[in-house]
DNA sequence: ACGGTTCTTGACCGATCGGTCAAGTGCCCC
DNA sequence: GGGGCACTTGACCGATCGGTCAAGAACCGT
């Protein structure tokens, strides 16, 4: 199954053929179909599995740090640091949601996702120290840094993920002005 | 063209036959092949001329702006209210990065219109209204949240992009946190 | 050692794909 | 009106796809 993610995340999906999964696994044909239901039912379980994965490792990093706009912070350097390793999976997340077959899969998990993110944004927006917009837009905000900042500067450029991340949680927490804010905190 | 464009946003790039774009548009085969080179050459094609579009409609909405900051916010907007209209080519773009042929030509377009944001955000530093960090990653960072609102807010949900921008550049600009920065204006 | 279940093979199938091409069809200019 | 050019048609092609299946191979409890 890694293989077979690393082939739908090098070549595409549809680009890849089961005939050439098999063949690199050096296996018969026979045994795909006797472990997965289709080659849709196996990029449905990559895919699941890989969500279930980056979650976990969100959780992980976050701990049981009590401080929401530390733990904002801590997943951000989490999803960063899993986007690092698996930058295979990127990939597959960007294409399944451009299929219509397989972005509800992908919105659900993203919603789930975005739904513990959204959890830790609300306490801080009532604790005062958050601006007061809607919540899950704010969350998507930061997503779409993390997403981009990973795609650019991991994916593309190599860069060190540890790196990004300081740049990403700084950007997300004040945004781009400088002036008396810098010092606020 | 516009046909082939919508057919490929709603089924996807490679479920979309030649045959079916041909059909639904009451011509036969060799039409198509008379005016394009091949799926991909016409494919490549609507890339190109959607990113010049994009690019020429942010360059629009900027004007002859002279505060950098503005600029950024204006460059906000426009590109929200671009991608709100053409939504489908939202999904085409998502796609063509994902596809090893096609990323190229995607990578390409996108660090063209990344340097005219980089541009701005230079500006911004020297006078220091914005932040000492690196110009290209705040920039790809604007980027992300831009396209992840757009496609969660506008695509998925349907919102007014108008209101949307609102939060993008808000965003943007002072990040998550509240306190005194928010009148610091 | 043997019947039975689990697992594996790869030739094979119908469908469909992107692309070609011989055969027109209309149109314009001389 | 006729020769030539721009354009259009759709049957057709070889390739390849996802998926099937009859035929075993390997391993079991007995």
């Amino acid at each position: 199954m890694d293989f077979a993610t690393a082939r739908f995340a090098t070549q595409g999906y549809h680009p890849t053929s089961v005939a050439e999964i098999v063949q690199g696994l050096g296996v018969g044909k026979g045994v795909f179909y006797w472990y997965f239901s289709s080659k849709e039912g196996l990029f449905l379980e990559i895919l699941k599995e890989a969500q279930h994965e980056l979650r976990r490792a969100q959780r992980q990093g976050i701990g049981d740090e009590p401080d929401p706009l530390r733990r904002i912070e801590l997943g951000i350097r989490a999803s960063m640091a899993w986007l690092d390793e698996h930058r295979q999976l990127f990939n597959l997340f960007q294409f399944a949601s451009t299929e219509e077959r397989f972005a509800p899969a992908m919105r659900q998990g993203q919603e789930v996702a975005a739904a513990d993110a959204v959890r830790h944004i609300k306490d801080g927006i009532v604790e005062g120290r958050i601006r007061d917009l809607d919540p899950e837009l704010l969350t998507n905000a930061v997503l779409g840094v993390i997403n981009q900042l990973a795609r650019v500067f991991i994916h593309e450029r190599g860069e060190k993920g540890a790196d990004v991340a300081d740049a990403a949680v700084a950007f997300c927490l004040e945004g781009l002005l400088a002036g008396p804010g810098e010092h606020r905190r």
